[in-house]
DNA sequence: CCAGCCGGCAACTGATGGGTTGCAACACTA
DNA sequence: TAGTGTTGCAACCCATCAGTTGCCGGCTGG
């Protein structure tokens, strides 16, 4: 249930946004489910930065966290809000360059200077 | 020529993650291309925020700055960077939960607590 | 020529975020 | 029980950024 794909996308996008945040995601992905402590011995920041970023993933949706056996906390994947971004992108970029476009492109010909409002 | 598509898409991420930048998007989408002023008279900030923001979607290249008749520069929307981070999306997503995830669900299973090294 | 509008720096402030260190709590093991 | 390892929380720098105000230069129009 998403009422506002805007704000799953924009938050895909912030997190997306971070070169740490993309090696983290990149790492989970190469390597499987990991704890913050596995993740913090192949990036180069510490522990508590990781897990920061681990929190802000959760919070966006793009990562779960799973209690392990021990007390480790497990970090998978989970794909489902790339594809809501996926789509607003999609969805943007044919608003830009469709027929609005041709459109913009008329009004801006033959708009007087005037009317445009204000 | 994109030697590094990942750039292209950070760029796209941080311009898209802020709510005043697709505002400033949205308002050229539908009102087609404009100046910087005439933004500001849309958006409830000043002038020279918009104007910062323009700066830097022109600097992802999402916007173009095309210097108009009078003095007024006008900047109208570009949608190749979009293709650029949807592609990039996309590879991620497919990464995720492709071959890879049962792989990791394979090791994650099979592997046994004392078989962690350090 | 002068007034007005428009656009582009420049400087400043406030907030946010990435990253670090330190510490406390808990689980397992020798 | 003592020790080790792992997690979470909190406090704290530092950089960046969003947004503002102010000023100056250049067209345009009367």
């Amino acid at each position: 249930m998403r009422p506002d794909a805007e704000a799953v996308a924009e938050q895909v996008f912030v997190a997306l946004a971070d070169p740490s945040r993309r090696a983290l995601l990149a790492a989970l992905a190469s390597g499987g489910p990991a704890t913050a402590t596995d993740l913090a011995g192949r990036l180069p920041i510490t522990r508590q930065a990781i897990a920061k970023h681990l929190a802000l993933l959760a919070e966006a949706g793009l990562v779960t966290a799973e209690p392990g056996e021990r007390r480790r906390v497990r970090y998978r994947l989970r794909s489902d809000p790339m594809r809501v971004a996926q789509q607003f992108l999609a969805a943007l970029a044919r608003d830009w360059d469709g027929p609005l476009a041709a459109l913009s492109q008329h009004l801006d010909d033959t708009a007087p200077p005037g009317a445009a409002r204000r």
